[in-house]
DNA sequence: TTGTAGGCGTTATCAC
DNA sequence: GTGATAACGCCTACAA
C-alpha cells in the first residue's frame, strides 16, 4: 500500500502537501492540487486511517450498545445510525450488553479501548450513578431511551409515560372498563413509565386501580403467554388487553387463542413499539409507535453537532408516542363474552 | 490518559519491558511483572488500541457489509459473529450494502478503508469476478451465503437447493399436487437454487412444472401478497403454496385470508429461512431451518483461525437446512376446496 | 502557498 | 531478561 510519502515523491512536493490537499483545511495551488491528486490515482493512494488517528486523535469511530443486536427494535435503530454515520465518513463500532449490568459495562469499556469519539448508548441495567460518573470521564456519550436528569442534555428518548397513557386510552375509548396490563421488567424505567401512564389513564376514568390485573413480564414473547395465562387465572373478566411491547402482545394472542378467546372479538389487545413483527400477526396489531429510527439517527446527529461540529444541525431531545390503529382492538359494544 | 511511557517510568524500567508484560509474548522476571502491574494499576493505564494497531499492522477489528442492518435474519447473524469476536478481544465495525451493487462495493471499500483485518461479506449484487480479484488483493475475507467455485475456501452457504426441494416435500407428502411458488428474486443466487430444488422435487414427483405456478416476489411481504393475488388471478387451483421466505409467506398468508382462504385449510403455506417471525403469525409457519447463527460463528471462527492464528478451531464450510413444523401446512385430504 | 520536523503511543529488532 | 531505538503513516505547528 501506498504512503503519504510516496505520493509526495512522486509528485514532487513536501509530504505536508499532500496531507493538505487530502484535508482539504488549507488553501494549496490549484496546480499543485492537481499533481498530487495525479499521483494519488497513480498509486492507488488510500490513507490509513490508524496513522491518521493516532496523529489526529480522532478515530472517526463511533461505538454503539445496545441490548441484543437482533431483534427488530435495535435493528432499525443500528440501521439509522449507521445510515446517517455512513454519510459523514464515520464508522460504527457495534457491542451488545444483553441487559444485565456487568456486561453493560464491559462494553462500555471495551468501546472506549477502541478510541471511539463517541458512544451512543442504549443500557438499562447499568446504574443513574454510574452514567453520571461517566459523563465526567473524556468520553462523549449519548443515552437513547433513557433520562438521566443529572445529565438531560445528552438523553435522547421517547415520552413512555404518555404512550402507557394512549394505548389505554385507546381501548377505553373503545368502552372497555375490564382491563389487564402486562408489563415489562418494571425495574427498567420505560417499563416503569409506560405503566404510570397506563394508571394515569386509569384513574381519570375513574377505574379503580387493581394489582390483580397487572402481569410483570419480560418484553418477549413468553412474557404474553405467561401473562394470559396469570391473568385467566385471576378469574377476572377483561375485554382489552395492554401489553408493554410488540413481542408480548404477539406472545399474548397466541396464547388467548389457544385457550379458545377469539382476537379481537373477545378480547381486544394493543402492543407497543409498532416494529415490524406487527404487520405479521393475525389481526394486525394495534399498537403505538415508538420512532426507534429517528431517534437513532437523532443520536448520531448528536454526535455529529457535539464533536465534529457539524454546528448546523438541528437536535430533538424528546419524542413523542403515537397510536397506530390496525386490527386487533374494537370497540367493547361488537365484544360478546 | 497515561502512556506506556508513564508506566515505564513509574515502574522504573523501560518502555519495551512494559509492552512484554503486556503482550505476554517474551519471558519477564516475575519480579518485574509485579512491578509493571502494580504501575499499570495506579496510573489505570490503558493501552491505545491505535497506537498498537499502527505499530503492529494488525487493527483487531472484523469489518462485516449485510444487505441491511435490520431484518430478523441479518440480525440474528451479526448478532452471532460479534459474540464470537467479542470473546476474542476483536471487534466488529459494520456496514449496510442494500443488495445493490454500487453500495456494496462503497461498503467493501469503507472496510477497507478502516484497515480491517479482514471481512465478513454478505453480498448479493457484486459479481462472482469482482469477488475473485478481491481475493488478489491483501484483504481477506469469507462470504456468507454465496457460493463462488473459484474461491470455495472463503464460502460459507446453505444448501439452498436442497432447502427447496425440501419444502417442496413436505408439501407433497402431505397430498399437495397442485401448488403455487413464490420465489425471490432470480437473480439472486439462492433465491434460483431454491427455486431449482422445487422443481427437482416436482419432477421426481412426476409433476409437470408450469411456469404459471411461479411468482417472482422479493423477499418482502409484499412479494408474498402479489404473489398470491397473481396465482389467484391465473385461475388454476393449488392446494400448496411454497414461499422462498418467511416474508413472503407472512404477506401470502396475510393475503390469501384476505381473498377468503382459509389456512391452512384451504392453503398450505411453507415459509424459508426459520427467522424470528414465523412464531408470530397465525398459524404458526411452517418453514425451512436457515441456521444463520450458526453460520455467523463459523464465519467469525473462519476469520480467527486463518487471520488470528487459532489454529485449533475446527471448520465447517457447507450447512445443511431442515424442515420446521408448525401449522401452517396440514395434509390435502384435510383440505376442503 | 509550501516545506521542515517533532510528535502520536505502540511494537519489534537489536544489542547488552 | 532487559534496555535503546528505529519504525508505523500521518498531522500540524512553525518557518520560510
Amino acid at each position: 500500500m501506498a504512503t503519504i510519502y510516496e505520493v509526495s515523491k512522486l509528485a514532487g512536493v513536501s509530504l505536508a502537501t499532500v496531507s493538505r490537499v487530502m484535508n482539504k483545511n488549507t488553501p494549496v495551488r490549484e496546480s499543485t492540487r492537481k499533481k498530487v491528486e495525479a499521483a494519488m490515482a497513480e498509486l492507488g493512494y488510500r490513507p490509513n486511517s490508524i496513522a491518521q488517528s493516532l496523529a489526529s486523535s480522532r478515530s472517526n469511530s463511533i461505538g454503539i450498545l445496545v441490548s441484543e443486536l437482533h431483534g427488530p427494535f435495535y435493528g432499525a435503530m443500528i440501521s439509522s445510525i449507521e445510515a446517517e454515520f455512513r454519510t459523514a465518513g464515520k464508522h460504527v463500532i457495534i457491542a451488545a450488553g444483553h441487559s444485565e449490568e456487568a456486561t453493560e459495562r464491559d462494553g462500555i469499556e471495551f468501546l472506549i479501548s477502541r478510541n471511539c469519539d463517541a458512544l451512543i448508548l442504549h443500557v438499562e441495567a447499568v446504574s443513574d450513578d454510574y452514567l453520571v460518573q461517566l459523563s465526567k470521564q473524556d468520553i462523549p456519550f449519548v443515552l437513547i431511551n433513557r433520562q438521566v436528569p443529572a445529565i438531560e442534555g445528552h438523553c435522547i428518548s421517547l415520552n413512555n409515560k404518555l404512550g402507557g397513557y394512549l394505548a389505554t386510552q385507546v381501548l377505553l375509548k373503545q368502552g372497555h372498563r375490564e382491563l389487564g396490563y402486562i408489563s415489562g421488567p418494571l425495574w427498567k424505567a420505560d417499563a416503569q413509565d409506560r405503566y404510570r401512564g397506563h394508571k394515569l389513564a386509569l384513574q381519570e376514568a375513574g377505574i379503580d386501580w387493581d394489582e390483580r390485573r397487572l402481569f410483570e413480564g419480560d418484553f418477549h414473547e413468553s412474557g404474553g403467554s405467561d401473562g394470559i395465562k396469570y391473568l385467566l387465572g385471576q378469574g377476572l373478566a377483561f375485554t382489552g388487553l395492554i401489553c408493554a411491547n410488540d413481542e408480548m402482545a404477539s406472545g399474548a394472542m397466541t396464547e388467548a387463542r389457544e385457550q379458545g378467546l377469539s382476537i379481537p372479538q373477545q378480547l381486544s389487545i394493543i402492543g407497543f413499539d409498532n416494529v415490524m413483527l406487527s404487520h405479521y400477526t393475525y389481526p394486525k396489531l394495534t399498537t403505538i409507535d415508538y420512532p426507534i429510527a429517528a431517534m437513532g439517527q437523532m443520536a448520531a446527529r448528536w454526535v455529529l453537532k457535539h464533536i465534529y461540529q457539524q454546528q448546523s444541525l438541528q437536535l430533538q431531545l424528546v419524542f413523542e408516542p403515537k397510536v397506530i390503529e390496525r386490527d386487533s382492538c374494537v370497540s367493547q359494544s361488537s365484544t360478546a363474552r
